[in-house]
DNA sequence: CGCTTGATTGAGTGCACTCAATCGGGGTGG
DNA sequence: CCACCCCGATTGAGTGCACTCAATCAAGCG
């Protein structure tokens, strides 16, 4: 058994109560053969050479397919060419701890993680979220230690890769290369985003543009975007958005008072969204000059 | 202090030139694409040629020590693998604009960038500065365009390293891909750092984290720590930190009157810290919970 | 049933923002 | 040369947004 396996420690302290009626198998591995490679193998992403000649019409290659597609061939390749084996977890599992040695990463099949950083005098800070199809732990690398948290908030499944393993497979498989250098890349625009909207946006502008990239982030993933459900507390999402838990609260309400938003039935954590163009013309409208202009 | 606990720290990088009497040409856009090697251009590039012998091939320079080597290690390494051309860079001179087409990135020789990223509803936010040894480019692998524009803030010198050239590299010399990983991650590590530091620490304290990051910085370099020369204007550092001008020169104005930093004799640009210890002691008295704590 | 945890809402405060005036250095032209 | 302007920086006055503190409410659970 791998020491990644051994890494990932079950929390129970932290549960989110009554969303988890799934049997869960905490330590069972499963095997990624089971799910078949499809027959056309030549993917978008195998030749790289002509990604990068200087002219692409759209967005690149990526416009070949509509994100969800791409999506799914990223995980075919790994699956097919690093042959992970897998892992359930359940909410409140830490996958790795800041400070200990990097020697894994994961990619996410199912569940929703957070990435908590923690700073030397104690500061704790929600760094990323991720998703289905988002890896974890890529910030180890740079140091050989993990530089933060990584805790699932939902029962989930993982792709666990040695990062030995992936550095054999990308010597071996361009392609697969190329998915690891894209999936940093994005990683990294994802980062900036969150600076942006912090340093940006007024608190109520940026909790609705937190929910409209939390729906363009599942509509992407084919699920469905008009009716979020939110699996953090009020406090993460503040936390992660840069201000007090009290002010997520009141934007909220604010957005629920101006028809932004609509409450779910199953609780507060259940959001509707009406109308997302509305919402995200409210981001705009909102966008005030909160900082320093440039020039 | 353990082991763990050093390796997360902050280490912005920053690096300055000494000479600054040069006019600024704010919208001269430089064309990667000419491969224009200035000789004069050495001056300002590590010319070191020597070569060294043993690192294992997966674990990147994780077993050197000391910071400043393997910085030198890792550049070494790249003009030795590659081969780039470089190209001498101006105030103001614009390496890569958002949204132009992706295929090249750059390895810093010397000089000081910013990264600014645009919204689609017009809003500007530097997300990242980068000195000596860092890269520039990477966020723009994601979509195969570029995520955000790099402007020189000082004269330097950068290496030109076509993408394509370095995926080639990649795959020929595990060595060099463990370096470009390092890098990116690197790359997701400091984005988090900002991250933090705007969601957790008000005004006052950020500014001097700043200081401290670039004070750290400059000694990681062997360069002296306790006289900065920030090349950026209050409006530049604003932005860049999440607030306004005015409220970046109260701070500083503060920090002054309470002597953890002194102003220079050639303008408010130039900042001594006479007790770095105390600057770096008041970050975390002034680090209050200013927002959601988790848990 | 009471306990605990999370969410909401209110009241009041303070920090950081806006607006505006002033200052200083560097360059330019009369 | 000075006068002038422009730009960046500083400082002041006043305001408002988001924070703190605190009470209440709702839901889940032993």
């Amino acid at each position: 058994m791998s020491e990644a396996a051994q890494l990932i420690q079950h929390d129970r302290s932290h549960q989110i109560s009554s969303r988890d009626r799934l049997p869960a198998f905490p330590h069972t591995v499963s095997h990624p053969g089971t799910r078949a490679v499809s027959a056309r193998g030549s993917s978008v992403m195998d030749d790289s050479t002509d990604l990068h000649d200087g002219f692409s019409p759209f967005q690149g290659f990526q416009s070949l397919q509509d994100p969800q597609q791409r999506m799914l061939e990223m995980m075919r390749t790994v699956r097919e060419l690093v042959q992970p084996a897998s892992k359930v977890v359940r909410p409140g599992d830490v996958l790795y701890h800041s400070g200990l040695p990097f020697n894994t990463v994961f990619l996410i099949n199912s569940g929703a993680y957070k990435l908590v950083s923690r700073s030397l005098d104690g500061r704790e800070q929600i760094v990323s979220l991720k998703f289905r199809g988002d890896w974890l732990g890529f910030s180890g690398i740079a140091h050989g230690r993990h530089a933060c948290d990584a805790v699932a908030m939902d029962t989930g499944n993982v792709s666990i890769i040695p990062y030995a393993t992936l550095l054999e497979g990308c010597v071996r498989h361009p392609e697969l290369m190329a998915v690891v250098h894209e999936a940093m890349s994005t990683e990294i625009r994802r980062e900036r985003e969150s600076l942006m909207s912090v340093c940006t946006l007024a608190s109520q502008a940026r909790v609705a543009e937190f929910l409209c990239a939390w729906a363009r982030s599942m509509a992407q993933r084919g699920l469905r975007a008009d009716e979020l459900t939110l699996r953090m507390t009020r406090a993460d999402l503040g936390n992660y958005l840069g201000m007090t838990l009290e002010t997520v609260s009141r934007c909220l309400s604010r957005l629920n008072r101006e028809q932004l938003i609509r409450f779910g039935e199953r609780g507060r954590r259940q959001i509707s969204i009406p109308d997302l163009a509305r919402l995200e013309q409210y981001v705009i409208s909102g966008s005030s000059a909160r900082t320093a202009r440039l020039q």
